[in-house]
DNA sequence: TGACTATATGAACGGCCATTCATATACTAT
DNA sequence: ATAGTATATGAATGGCCGTTCATATAGTCA
C-alpha cells in the first residue's frame, strides 16, 4: 500500500476510535478476562475468547446514552470494521470484532496513565 | 484515575493522533531502525534510541505543508506530550517524546493493513 | 390483527477545529 | 543597525460530525 494512504486509513480508523461514546462503548465490550485454554481454537480464534457481546439496551444502560446515540455510534463502529453484530428475536447483540482495538486501547490507557 | 476519566484522556490522546497532518508530521519523526547496543543507557533510554530530530523547515518540506501549520500542530503534539523540542540557533528540533506513540501507530498500521 | 418492545434511520442544528493569511518574534550575519 | 532566515501566533472561516428529535422498521406476544 502506498504511504499516503496508509497515513490516511490510519487517520480514519484513529477519527472512528477517538470519540467519548464511541470509547465507551468498545471499552463496555472489552472482557480483560484472560482465557487459559490451550486448545488450538481457542489459540487461533480471531476474538480471542475476550470477546463481551452485548444487546443495544444494555449498552444504554451501562454507557447512559440514549438509545438513538447509541444506535447511530454502533453504526460508525460497524462500517468501520470495530464491531459485528448479530441478530436473536427482537435483540441485536454487537461485539468487538479483533484484537487491534483491544491493544489500541491498552497503548492507549497506558499512554494516559503514565502521564501520573 | 476514575474510570471516566480515563476514557476522557484516551479520547483527547486519540483527538490529537487523529489527524492527517500531525500523524504525517509523527510518522517523519519516526525511525524504526532498531538500536542494537545493549548497555544500560541504551536499555533505560526513554527514546530507545529509535528517536528522530528534525527542524520545523525539514518537516515542512517533507510532508509538504506550509510552515504556518506545521508550526500550529508541532504547537498541539507539543502540548499534547506526543513531542518535545531543543532549540539550537535560528531552528527548532522536534522529536518523538515516547514510545507509546510508536507503539499506537504500529497498530494503527496493522490494523488497516490486515484489511486486504 | 393490534399493542408492545427493540433497534435503526433521516433531518437538522450547533460546536469544534484544521487551515490559511497576515504578522510578530527570535536569531544570524554583514 | 539592517536585512534575511526560521519559527511562532492571533484572527477568521469553512466544513465536518456528534447529538437530538421524530419517526420508521422489525420482531414478539396475546
Amino acid at each position: 500500500m502506498e504511504n499516503e494512504l496508509v497515513i490516511k486509513k490510519i487517520e480514519e480508523m484513529l477519527n472512528i476510535a477517538s470519540d467519548f461514546t464511541r470509547l465507551k462503548i468498545m471499552i463496555s465490550l472489552l472482557d480483560d478476562t484472560k482465557c487459559t485454554c490451550t486448545c488450538a481454537t481457542c489459540a487461533e480464534c480471531r476474538h480471542r475468547h475476550c470477546m463481551i457481546e452485548k444487546c443495544v439496551g444494555d449498552i444504554c444502560t451501562e454507557i447512559n446514552a440514549s438509545q438513538s446515540l447509541v444506535s447511530h455510534q454502533l453504526k460508525v463502529l460497524k462500517d468501520s470494521n470495530f464491531v459485528d453484530s448479530r441478530k436473536e428475536g427482537n435483540r441485536v447483540y454487537y461485539f468487538l470484532k479483533d484484537g487491534h482495538i483491544k491493544d489500541l486501547l491498552r497503548i492507549a490507557t497506558d499512554h494516559v496513565m503514565e502521564e501520573e
